[in-house]
DNA sequence: CGAAAACGGAGAGCCGAGCTCCGGTTCGTG
DNA sequence: CACGAACCGGAGCTCGGCTCTCCGTTTTCG
């Protein structure tokens, strides 16, 4: 909106100088690094060290933290949909669906950063938003599809995937520094008890409409951020 | 250990004044709601103000938060304990692990406190460990009762129970003010996940052991604490 | 009534995070 | 190579939030 050459080095107004460039990419790829590992609520003092660069360099490169995420997760998050729309081009509606689980959440499990960032509300909520919106239809389909099918119970709705991602996220952050692959084995369980076959449990809570989600997420703070 | 009748009001060495009796009981009651809707982390002073007394008063009492949540939770994690004891003394194996889960939930769902006084590591720590070693096998014989009825599938272990907890203790955080009730909706699926039936999704991650539970629940850090 | 006990809450001390500022360093141009 | 501009570094200031203390005032009770 009115940052000067910042966030896009490679055609700015007037280049910077040799070390400042030499600099500005060590954030960039500490940031990523630090955030990938520690999740966003790091300092600018962890990033700094991080990147072996004064705090005061990565101000003057960065003024707030916000431009600094939204830059470097754009793309993250441009995987999550394109992970829900390669699922909607599977041909059987329940891989597509359970293999949609399985990639998201191993994506989340691999960056902690970006969990966040898609779980809660509070940093990238513009680009976030709109990521969610593009999102929710994909996975309505997904949805209907393995219905559809037969495949999937049908008392399920769009809204509960999100409600999955955000169970198996907690034993991401739970089994962290243990056994960074237990999320599977609860992805499983999760995955089994999708199916639709006889006795069903009955889902005696009702689903939460999108709005509802919404403001879960707004309420939310999932470690420290 | 060296504490005088401040935990115990009872039986103690020499009666409180009136006024004194009376706030003491004032703060125990205030902390009991505050830690119950708002969790461990709440201020003194929140507790102060909740029981229309001075911060002194409460520190003058409870010299240090810990023995205040110490004396509180004494009574609800015993609940839970007693809620294992009960349900292997029901008859379906099926529906005492069904029942447990749902109870066990049920009561952490209630108490903001009480969940993160038992998933996490750092306050009764004692009292905490101690309970767990209580549960333990009482946990694993559930599991293999409802294994050896064939109702429940044979590749889950005591320890996935702590982590079915996790997941939904995160449903609850995260939709607290939205739905308090949308966490019955996750375990009637992780149940029917449960079901001992084909095809049965290989759960390829191993199971933790419970000295990897127990180390898990050290690093972790639900939401302030 | 008067001493002892208890109260209240302002504020001192602390901590962690965000951010600034300026003496020193590096660049690159004349 | 020399010099000004650009940039660096990181000590330290600010700020908000929390714990805990201290003492003038109030309450209890013999």
């Amino acid at each position: 909106m009115s940052s000067p050459d910042v966030t896009w080095g490679c055609g700015g107004e007037r280049p910077l100088r040799r070390d400042a460039e030499r600099n500005r990419r060590r954030i960039l790829e500490a940031a990523r690094e630090v955030f990938a590992e520690r999740g966003l609520g790091v300092t600018m003092d962890d990033i700094a060290d991080h990147a072996d660069v004064g705090v005061g360099t990565v101000y003057r490169r960065f003024p707030e933290k916000e431009a600094l995420i939204e830059a470097l997760f754009e793309e993250r998050v441009e995987e999550l949909v394109s992970l829900a729309q390669e699922a909607m081009a599977e041909d059987d509606p329940w891989d597509a669906l359970v293999g949609f689980l399985e990639r998201g959440q191993a994506l989340q499990a691999s960056n902690r950063g970006l969990k966040e960032l898609v779980l809660s509300t509070g940093y990238g909520r513009e680009r976030v938003a709109c990521m969610r919106d593009r999102m929710a239809p994909l996975v309505h389909g997904l949805v209907e599809r393995a219905q559809a099918s037969g495949q999937l119970r049908p008392d399920i709705v769009g809204t509960d995937l999100p409600l999955i991602q955000v169970m198996l996220g907690g034993i991401v952050d739970f089994t962290r520094d243990v056994d960074p692959d237990t999320w599977r084995r609860m992805l499983a369980i999760i995955v089994d008890g999708l199916r639709a076959r006889e006795p069903l449990t009955p889902l005696e809570a009702p689903a939460l409409d999108p709005s509802q989600v919404e403001q879960a997420m707004h309420g939310w703070k999932p470690l420290r951020c």
